[in-house]
DNA sequence: CGAATTTAGTTTACATGGAAACTTTTTCCA
DNA sequence: TGGAAAAAGTTTCCATGTAAACTAAATTCG
């Protein structure tokens, strides 16, 4: 509150070596693009999580739930969860298999193949947005960066 | 657990089109970056949330605590408890100006520049190691576009 | 002016996500 | 074999983060 720094405001905020740090950025960009994500969709009830975990089980009958969760990055403690409310909600089928009775195999009753169904187009079509966010060129040379980055240069 | 679909495997699993979706893949990329940075910088005891707020406030004493917030994307109710450990834990002092006594105007104390001092070395240079995880002309380019999609292009 | 609105930050109450300890089942050897 | 170790999930407890309602101060405007 003198001459030389009088409290900045947004324009004038100075992050310095933060702007080069890869984390943050990530984390900056996340949360943008969250955001316009939970605005559009916020009408049906759709969380990017858990559709995700969904459309993955859709995709992989049988899937073990760990394999799952390792392959999203998510933690056992919290898939449980996941997976429990899912189950609750009668989209997801947990079954123990006999050769291995310590762990879950997934699949999904008829009313989750419906909703990852109907949900499906909503739920990507909104790609469709975040590109808009880039340049085309440049958002296809950010989405292989990433999926190089992050080892999900899928296949399909 | 036919001849069909015998539960996949990791690497049998298929994601399809998520694998084109910004949002998925910045998700991704941001768990895998972070579980690097914790696992190296557990030791001292730095969290990058915390440390980012400190340092921002050291690049640009007087700040808001708003301004501060919009600009990290930290919502209101977040950034007040933030803020409270921190003035608890003496690293900063807020400020009621005369000229508005509904803002708070941030700044670090004696101890919070010692502390964002010496870790600003550890921090920052985990760069190094994010830099690694990809080859040097590719992380600039990523580094570029998603200060280009955040809007952190900084100055400094 | 002075009531109505807006703005800044805080509180409360809840959602999301994870670490550590635990249970059960399977595998590994001595 | 049978006891020790490993593996798969689950439970409990805690950290992080948000939405909505609230308080206090500043601004607007009839």
């Amino acid at each position: 509150m003198n001459a030389v720094t009088p409290t900045p405001t947004e324009d004038d905020i100075v992050i310095g070596e933060l702007s080069g740090s890869l984390g943050f950025l990530l984390r900056m960009a996340q949360l943008q693009v969250f955001e316009g994500f939970y605005r559009e969709l916020a009408k049906y009830e759709l969380k990017p999580g858990e559709f995700s975990v969904m459309w993955v089980i859709s995709r992989n009958l049988g899937i073990r739930q760990g394999a799952l969760a390792r392959k999203l990055r998510i933690k056992p403690a919290h898939m449980t969860k996941l997976i429990q409310r899912m189950e609750a909600s009668g989209y997801v089928e947990r079954i123990i298999p006999e050769d291995d009775r310590r762990s879950v195999i997934l699949g999904l009753t008829e009313t989750g193949y419906q909703f990852v169904n109907t949900r499906k187009a909503e739920f990507f079509s909104y790609y469709l947005q975040e590109n808009a966010m880039l340049p085309e060129e440049d958002m296809a040379t950010l989405i292989g960066l990433l999926q190089k980055l992050s080892g999900f240069k899928d296949e399909t």
